[in-house]
DNA sequence: GGTATGACTGTAACCGGTTACAGATATTTT
DNA sequence: AAAATATCTGTAACCGGTTACAGTCATACC
């Protein structure tokens, strides 16, 4: 592998002058620029660049800790962070934490050995000791986000967006409303599952309806677990007349689910997810669910954290981008 | 930040001795390794990987080259090369490609740098130029691979698992198969439709069924592909009762074009899909399919490429992974 | 007691870039 | 023509680790 003083050697000048070709070509001689420009084009020189980012003391990489890429939204939003990341010279490594805490962990290593300078998380929790890290470490945290995090955040107004799509339902006459929601232990507290269900409880307030806990089921965002909450919904003696769900993984299996159980959607039942993914335009029926903009956020986090890493500190903490609501097949009024 | 001289310093040995403690704890003194672990505690002392891997000249990075990471095949499969790559101590630097060769390209130079010391490439294309790097860079080549390729390979029998899936239609009664290709142009020819769709030859001929052009449509592995191809069948006279869709999306997209037009699945044309997501379990009806093992595929490239870095020659060249047919409701016999 | 051996340690070179600084040359100014 | 300035260049130090090599010291052995 040729190295930058063979380049300099075959091209009669210095390192230094090398060096400034490639970094400052308005500052070398004509004359000097095409030696170096042969000689590089000779010995197929390329610099590496794990020298370079030694000296500078800069991996220009950014580590991207999400729960499981497998997720279609998830790895949307990682297309986001791609796409900018490419454009502002940042390598993205990825991190599947697999919701482990271990593994979280030992990917956030490779931010403090310097493999990384800086990370998007898509969880809401923050690895390793936030105490002594927080003031050093560019930190973004996007799609689960805690409103009180002490780092830049990324999202959507979860309360607003679920407040409306249950009032949408409210509005097409239904008062019967069950929820599936997400996961959110008392060990492991989960910012969209609160902030969507606070949406749910004003949507119902400003209705003057009053709330049935017995509507309520969790799930944990996987389509099982939403066919299991048409189990729980199909044993009711009352049954709802909709059903909201926090993604829209969980509305598709509850749709199978409740179709297995000979209820039809939406005669029957009406349902609506969240998130908007692919594969919601492509279910039977299609899903009305709102939309979130996943590049969007992807594309802002990284955008953020770029700032971050540049030092510039105008750096606004909140970040909050719009949703819409996206009427499909799977809502209807409620049966006379 | 604190050095390594630092923790020298501290704990008043040389610089010698605090690297061999972190790289070799056994040579050190007992003495001198509680002295220096003291020493690293206080100052809390993380080791620059930055500096490291430049001495070392290796990054422990690998780049994955994917057409598009939302693709859920994709992502079970990158989930695969993670896992194994967080084992065996190397980072994964994602490579969205978009399919742009220009992208392509700018990843690769990754490589050539130094930031990433081998390529998994999830498309059938080496970027680069192939004549020059092909003996230089560590290269594996996973789920759309061409059979003569000059690098490792990694994927299933397409041709085969292609052939059972009409198999077992034909085996049902069909004669009329209709067949829903991927993309394969001249300029860009792709491996896996190409077998997938000598496999489908095979099928047809070994049950002395003739082969009928109208029957074929191509689509790009798209949800809204496999809809467009619900209206090209819907509009033949003389109608498939099965149609093999190279991939599960295109199944999804078609089960629900043809839904629309008013034809039954499985009653009036049975779809079979490929791949095995995890949608397909949940689309209405259930997706028949092949499934192929995602993560295993990811595991087993990630494995060969570390073996290639480890600078192991004994590294097989080919490696197929086995296939499973999954019969679920979206095949049935044809109708009278 | 002298020597051989083994266990441990420190010095300094090295990896391949970047860059401060000083020096050389050409150009402009007076 | 001399001085001032601008333009370009090269030398060498530096980044923070790793490691070859030589050296010190204690113990074992004859």
């Amino acid at each position: 592998m040729p190295t930058i003083r063979d380049v300099a050697q075959k091209a009669n000048v210095s390192i230094a002058t090398v060096s400034r070709y490639l970094n400052a070509p308005e500052k070398v001689a004509k004359k000097s620029a095409e030696d170096v420009a042969n000689a590089i084009r000779q010995l197929n020189y390329k610099p590496n660049l794990l020298a370079r980012n030694f000296f500078k003391s800069r991996s220009y990489a950014v580590l991207v800790l999400v729960p499981n890429i497998a997720n279609p939204f998830f790895s949307r939003v990682i297309r986001g962070i791609e796409d900018i990341g490419q454009q502002r010279g940042y390598a993205v490594l990825l991190g599947d934490t697999r919701l482990s805490k271990e593994r979280e962990a030992e990917y956030f290593q490779r931010v403090e050995t310097r493999q990384a300078e800086g990370v998007i998380q898509l969880s809401p929790n923050f690895p390793g000791d936030i105490s002594s890290a927080e003031s050093k470490i560019p930190f973004v945290n996007a799609c689960e986000c805690f409103p009180d995090a002490p780092y830049p955040t990324v999202n959507i107004d979860n309360t607003a967006a679920a407040r409306s799509v249950v009032e949408y339902l409210i509005s097409l006459g239904h008062r019967r409303i069950g929820c599936v929601l997400g996961p959110d232990e008392e060990s492991n507290p989960n910012p969209i599952t609160r902030d969507r269900l606070v949406g749910y409880h004003q949507a119902l307030e400003s209705s003057g309806i009053e709330f049935d806990q017995q509507l309520m089921t969790s799930g944990n965002f996987s389509l099982g677990s939403g066919l299991e909450a048409a189990q729980y919904f199909a044993q009711l003696d009352t049954k709802p007349t909709a059903i909201f769900c926090m993604n829209d993984e969980m509305a598709i299996g509850l749709i199978q689910g409740l179709k297995a159980k000979g209820l039809r959607v939406p005669e029957d039942v009406s349902v609506t997810g969240f998130d908007d993914i692919e594969f919601s335009k492509y279910c039977d029926p299609a899903l009305t669910t709102m939309s979130q903009p996943a590049e969007d956020i992807g594309r802002t986090a990284m955008n953020v954290l770029y700032t971050l890493l540049e030092g510039e500190s105008t750096s606004q903490m909140r970040h909050v981008l719009p949703t819409e609501l996206v009427v499909r097949e799977s809502t209807a009024p409620p049966a006379k």
